[in-house]
DNA sequence: GATATTAAGTCAGTAATATTGACTCATCGG
DNA sequence: CCGATGAGTCAATATTACTGACTTAATATC
């Protein structure tokens, strides 16, 4: 058995199909019931999480991250907005811009919809092991675009 | 600082959600433009797949494994039926069953769509190392559901 | 300073994916 | 025979997303 690095064979890699679409469908199902109870979706999850993390986000570095249009984030954010959980402000340097920032009552929920998918990546990381940890970051790292990764080396600098 | 483990820091949870988000976003998009020239989604790329991985499953298998509504399957199943990547046969001990295969140029289809994924997850794989995938594998395994990790299991023993 | 570009927002129409609810039909199991 | 099950269907609706066309305000450029 030569190959054993240089070309993963076919049954990992199906492995790793599977793998992903369960980890993933469960993962973000678990914010699921707090969002139903809110009348709110997983778009408007993802809007909180990335505003969350990136206070001050201009409307345009948002869809980058999304990756989807402008009418479409509109209808998510001018309902996060309208619920008061999330606040604009014009840029200072630039006043086109308008940046974004949670609200206390967004952070709040936020939070809470974080707290449920802890629930279920807490003890995985747990069990599976700093090791395990490390080489699951490592995987997700390098399969994800170069932009992407750009973006996470940025916020995810080792120290914090 | 006391609590390495057993409390998996905010921050190290943090960064899963943003690895998981851009990772399964460019993992699944990777077949997408095969996709679009065939007409097809997202939705006939994971009836495709779950089908290829369980010849002959059944239709309530296949819901309970892609969690969504058998109107919901209806559609995409149809078409794919119509296409001819999907045939249906009675279940011989059950004449009720539709059991589900790839019909031949289903098969190629789906090899297809893999092939574009594979381009993004074995250099990923190459690249991070055996040790790395171990535990990638181990992470995802644990934040999926039981019935999750059963069928996972049972699918992918080791050696194949 | 006029002009082009950019950031953001909006209106309209449509598509993909999913839902709930209410049925039908055939087959299986007791 | 009869209730339960596997599968399929019709209808209406929700969520998330899209393309295309425009407007407004502010910045950048010539």
């Amino acid at each position: 058995m030569p190959d054993s690095k240089a070309d993963p064979a076919d049954t990992d890699l199906r492995l790793a199909q599977d793998l992903l679409f369960f980890a993933y469908r469960d993962f973000t199902n678990a914010a699921d019931v707090a969002l139903d109870e809110l009348g709110l979706g997983r778009a408007h999850h993802r809007a909180l999480h990335f505003i969350g993390r990136n206070p001050g986000i201009t409307v345009t570095d948002l869809l980058g991250i999304l990756r989807i249009t402008k009418q479409s984030l509109a209808r998510v954010l001018s309902e996060l907005v309208d619920r008061g959980y999330v606040a604009q402000s014009p840029g200072r340097a630039d006043r086109r811009q308008r940046l974004l920032t949670l609200t206390e009552p967004g952070a709040a929920l936020e939070r809470r919809l974080f707290d449920r998918q802890r629930e279920r990546l807490g003890p995985a990381y747990s069990e599976a092991g700093a090791s395990a940890v490390d080489g699951f970051r490592r995987v997700l790292r390098a399969i994800m675009d170069d932009s992407a990764r750009t973006y996470i080396d940025a916020h995810h600098r080792r120290g914090s």
